[in-house]
DNA sequence: GCGCTGTATGTTAGCGCTAACATAATTCGG
DNA sequence: CCGAATTATGTTAGCGCTAACATACAGCGC
């Protein structure tokens, strides 16, 4: 079923039924309806790949992020998609990984299919990555993470400034003992360095530290707590580079009989849905995905439509969230 | 960049470019470098729109799930794509919520890109979207369930006789006050009245219901646990639609002062990863998932290439784990 | 040398659609 | 009722690639 099929029930020409569907208020009312009829009764669906061919819009938008069974990368594509979606853009998942290299590998795959757009998780990629979508000339949003020098647009939040106010947060109410728990994730990383030397510069000795590798789950928060009960830091704050992580500390606390936050207090990061819903309820700084999501969108399908952006980095912050476990 | 440019810079025509990346062991070794020398130089990107439309090819095969945020598809869909890398094909991932309707709206627009196959979850489907499956004469696989009327083939297991296990297994080990806290999810509540049913075949009179919408969550986990508590069921063994719904019971229950297994005992569905490291560990039965999406890659590709499997329908089975809850 | 095979490359004609321009039909002021 | 403006439709060419059919050329036995 092509195209010309529909024309020929219609009685019109190839042209007249493209326009009638991509185009329906440049056809006249009475062709439009002919036309619609001929669609369903034919059946048509339209070839993208012979419409993005000959309009060079493939109306196709592809979102790279780390790992898509991670449930925070997993919801921003799901709010980014959901703000695409009225506008007729179809999203195309792909999971680049945690370094550079498979990231640069992913972008070449998906360029073959001329995406109107792109949506990176994180602002560092290797050079030649970035020159292949330089060449590309298309839209690019980074997400996650802010830079002064972004691709083209980038939506996110500074993870500098956010382990600066989470230590100045607890600094302040007193904390003395910091443990971390980072995933071998670079953004986690970043964070986890600028927390340490926040606190030599708020006078506070020292931070031990339980690396777990990355993607996070429960089994991670466990094993990383389980370092951490060992190295002894009884009644610090152990400040988890996941919400995840965090949840399993938590529970390898429990299973070992300690109570939190008695005996440790917990924070996490990222406000999932269920933060607020362990026992006790984790305190965490809440990233607004959602927002993020739907920024990332707005801002790409501005710069599709060739918009110059007077602010090409977006900021959606962040907010310590105090609950039960810190 | 297009092949006649780097068909020039080679000095050869642009078929031979083209066969020199999709068929290299046609082309003689001394023009291969020259071509391949070539398009380093000019970083060429194949338009795999041109190519598809040429060869009617488009080497995507789309994968509708209910959510992607559900870690359980995210993961099927992961092995599924993972499997599928070596062979070419790129995965285009589409959320088609829990309802037919919007599963049909989504089949349409995907349809539209013109995939070499199709993923569906579940083996439920308007009859409007079969048709227009058929029609589109593509490979069809349908996972997470089985049916003896598969569009084209199907990866799953049974979950009339997942329910009737259960209830056996645990009728078996003396248990007699039932409780089901079950999702409004097709497949879940599918189980849950077998096991009802399986619990009259029993002996057992009542089933104690908890129902909570569709997507689980921790939070979706403690309401239900709450209306069960309610409901006086004490002693019983709660059986939850999904593992995240069973900690999330677990959690309510240790939140109002209770222990398990012994004032509740609970039991999930799927052994997500962190079934294991909940306190205590959660009972559950297995869904082997990357079998599932590794066995539906597997039979596709064999569809795609034109093979007529002799089984259209792979029972991956499932497996009840005694943890600590039940 | 002949025809035969097999390998390496090229030519031609589309795949199904839309941009850009061309033409036809309608409206409307004067 | 004319010509200009406006609206509705059609014609043509081409997007970038590949299938299918040439063609060219080397190697080989006789």
């Amino acid at each position: 079923m092509t195209l010309e099929d529909v024309a020929r029930l219609a009685n019109v020409s190839t042209i007249t039924v493209s326009r009638a569907l991509n185009h329906p208020d440049k056809v006249a009312k009475s062709t439009l309806e002919r036309v619609t009829r001929a669609i369903e009764q034919t059946g048509y669906v339209p070839n993208m790949l012979a419409g993005g061919l000959a309009s060079r819009r493939s109306r196709l938008i592809a979102a790279l992020v780390p790992a898509m069974t991670n449930a925070v990368y997993a919801e921003t594509i799901h709010y980014f998609s959901e703000a695409l979606k009225t506008s007729g853009y179809q999203v195309m998942l792909g999971e680049c990984g945690y370094t550079e290299e498979s990231e640069h590998e992913i972008v070449t795959t998906v360029l073959s299919r001329r995406p109107d757009g792109i949506l990176l998780t994180g602002v560092k990629h290797t050079l030649e990555c970035r020159r292949q979508l330089m060449a590309a000339r298309i839209p690019v949003v980074e997400t996650w993470d802010l830079t002064t020098t972004p691709l083209d647009v980038a939506v996110g939040f500074s993870h500098e400034r956010l382990g600066e106010s989470v230590i100045d947060h607890f600094v302040d109410k007193g904390f003395t003992k910091f443990a971390s728990l980072c995933a071998s994730d670079r953004r986690a990383r970043l964070r986890e360095a600028v927390m340490k030397a926040r606190l030599t510069r708020r006078g506070i000795a020292g931070l031990t530290f339980a690396a777990v590798p990355a993607p996070t789950d429960l089994r991670r928060g466990r094993e990383g707590m389980r370092q951490l009960i060992e190295q002894g830091v009884n009644g610090a704050i152990v400040i988890c580079s996941s919400d995840t992580l965090a949840h399993g500390a938590m529970i390898e606390a429990q299973a070992q009989g300690l109570s939190i936050p008695k005996d440790f207090a917990v924070f996490g990061f990222g406000d999932q849905s269920f933060a607020a819903e362990t026992f006790p309820a984790l305190s965490t700084v809440r990233i607004d995905r959602p927002e993020m999501g739907r920024r990332a969108a707005e801002a790409l399908l501005r710069r599709i439509d060739g918009e110059l952006l007077d602010d090409p980095v977006v900021d959606v912050g962040f907010e310590i969230i105090e609950r039960e476990t810190a």
